[in-house]
Formats: structure tokens, sequence, C-alpha cells
DNA sequence: GTTAGTAGTTACTACCTACTAACTTCGACG
DNA sequence: CGTCGAAGTTAGTAGGTAGTAACTACTAAC
């Protein structure tokens, strides 16, 4: 017999769970029941608790792109400009060891080309919260704005290929650190 | 009773369609059966003229990342460097009118993530042939290509979570064009 | 000790899934 | 005409799916 838990706890449990399964196998992909069996529990208390499978999955979805926003915020600590860039770009790629983050928001992005309005909204909106914070901290100009978030993406994307296990030219050149100065030239680009 | 077709022809169509559900939904939430109907035919003789729904995925999104691929060679033409560079930077844009193949590559990638071997060796093959070949053709140091392919993931995104229907600030951002002198002066930076 | 609320299960429905083997129908060619 | 290969179907298997309703067991408070 499993030991019984408080509601919170549980729900605190399956979430951590369900992030995994959904990081790896997606939306459609992962299943309910093999995320219930992981817990200890029954597949239908799984649903009492979420409602459905995509409301679980888009809580997933959320709380990653909600942990790697406040990464960001938390690396900048305050500054601003070139300086907090530079810290958030150092804490982004550390957040490479917790693959689980990178792959939620991926596999969300992608759930959202589904054309499922409820979860292309969501994803969106989540989007769009990271989006804001980076702009708001480093209060630098868009394009600048716009390079980081794409740095971000192909990092999502080398999480999902687990490119540090592939020892290839292209793939260390995907790996490179870019130097913190980079954004400098960026900005004095577009800025006239 | 519908046109009999040659198998090529039929393989042309049935990947047509397929990608089209492999983009929209993933590879396990496309179903081989609305393909075949879509199609014309029974689920039956998609299996025998493509084995398994993981091979047919696979095709589909290595047609993708090759269709990617030749277009930025093509419209290099036979230049190199920041012309070069410059010339595919337009033409990644110009196929976000293209969602099937865009999403395609972001599905396959999500594919990979499950951990299969199989796919994730496709795919990381694909990636790299299309990584490999903007090097070659633009012939720049490896930071500049990094930026250049993550601003592509960035596009990806933009496609699935259809960015062009959203007219906020943040997503009028993501969706500006990059100044070609940007990248001169990323490979200034990282060249000395 | 009873009550009440919450944690959790049993048992089920209705349906969809990839995939297979064996059969049929068509069209071109000798 | 006949036959042979290729295009395509019928009919199935075996198993997984999300989701529901109704029940049970534990625990804390009075």
């Amino acid at each position: 017999m499993a030991t019984r838990m408080s509601g919170r706890e549980r729900r605190v449990q399956i979430l951590g769970i369900a992030e995994e399964e959904f990081a790896a196998a997606g939306l459609s992909g992962a299943s309910t029941e093999t995320i219930a069996r992981r817990a200890g529990i029954t597949q239908a208390y799984v649903f009492r608790l979420f409602g459905t499978k995509k409301l679980l999955f888009l809580e997933c979805v959320d709380a990653a792109f909600e942990r790697m926003r406040l990464a960001m915020v938390a690396a900048a600590g305050g500054a601003s400009g070139i300086e907090a860039l530079t810290a958030m770009g150092h804490e982004y790629n550390a957040m490479l060891v917790d693959r689980t983050t990178l792959l939620l928001q991926l596999q969300g992005t992608a759930a959202a080309a589904a054309g499922d309005g409820e979860v292309r909204d969501a994803v969106r909106a989540s989007f769009a919260r990271l989006w804001q914070s980076v702009a708001d901290t480093a209060q630098l100009d868009p394009v600048t704005v716009k390079a980081f978030l794409a740095f971000g993406m192909l990092l999502n994307t080398s999480a999902a290929l687990d490119l540090p296990e592939v020892d290839e030219p292209w793939s260390r050149q995907a790996r490179t650190r870019i130097q913190p100065g980079l954004f400098t030239h960026i900005t004095t680009e577009t800025n006239r």
C-alpha cells in the first residue's frame, strides 16, 4: 500500500513525472497510464486531479516556460543592458543540463502547431511572457532580444537531438558559447 | 472507383499528404488511417508502400530538411561569404509561407527527443547535412553559421505558433527581418 | 463513535491504433 | 485471348487510449 499523500503533494509529484513523460514523448506520445503507474496510483486519479490530459500537459509546459523565465530574471539580478544579457546567456546555457525544461518548451511548441486553439493560445502566452521578461530586463533594442531568443531556440533543438553526445565538428560548433561582445555589435548596427 | 496510379505517382501523392498530417500533428499525433483516407486508398496499402509509420514519417522529415537545404544552396547561387548568407537569409524568410516544411523540421526534432534511436539518428543526420551545406556555402566562421541557423530555429517556432497571425509588439519583433550587416559584425568579432 | 471530507480504486466504455495476410482487380504485353 | 505482375482491398488481430461513474478506505474533528 503506497503512502497516502495530501492533494497538494500528489499534484506536485504527478506534475514532476508528467513533465518527464511529456518532455520525452510530447502531448500525444505520452500516456496518462504510464504517468499514473510511475506515480504509484491509478490512472483514474490523475484525471480527477487534472481534468484532462491536455490540461495536465499545458500545466507542465507552462511551468517549464515559467521556470526558464524566472531563471533569466534572477540571473540578471537587477542589472540591465549587455551585462544583464550576458548573465542571462550564461544561465540559458547552464540550463542545458535540465533537458526536461528545454524539451517541454519544444514539445509545447510542436503541440501548438496541431491547430488546437486552446493549446496554441496557451503556448503563445507562455512564449510572450518569456519574451517580454527578457526584453524588459535587458532593455536593449528588439533585434538584440530576438537574437538572444533565437539562440535559445537552437539550444532547445540541441537538447532534443542530444547534441552533447555527438562528437562531430558541426555539433561542436552548435555548442560553441557566444562571445558577450556579439550583442554589442548587433545593437550598434541596428540602432542607427 | 478511384483512378489507378503507378506506384511512383502514388508514393509521391501519399508523401505530400503525409507531410501535411505529420507537420500538423507530429509522429504520434497523426494517423495512417487519415492519411490513407485523404489519398483515397486503404490504410493497408500505405503500409505496403512504406513499411511502417515511422519510416513514412522519417521520409517526410528528411524531404523537408532536404528541401530547405537545397533552397539555401540554390539561393546562394555559387556566391559565398556575406553575400551568400544574405541571400540564404532572404530565402529562409521566404519559406515562412511554406509552413509544412518548417513544421516538419520541428516535429522531426520533437520526435527525436523520444529517445528512439532510429528517429534521433535520422534527424541528427538531416540536421547535420543542412548545417554542413550552409557552412560550406557561406564559408564563414562557425559562430556566424551558428547565428544563421539559430534564427532559422526561431523561424520554425514562429511557424508553429503562427505568429504572423498575432498582432502584438513582441510578435512583430519576432518577425523583424535582420539586417545583412549584422553578420559582418559577428564575423569581425569572432575572427580575431 | 459517528460524521464528513478527501485520497484513492475498480471496473468499465467506446474507440482508435499500427500492422498483417490473404485475397482481388486491373492493365499491358505476347 | 490469356497470363502475369503490379495496384489495391477485405477483414482481421492485438493492444493501447482518454475519460467516467460509482464505490471504498483512510483520517481528523467533534
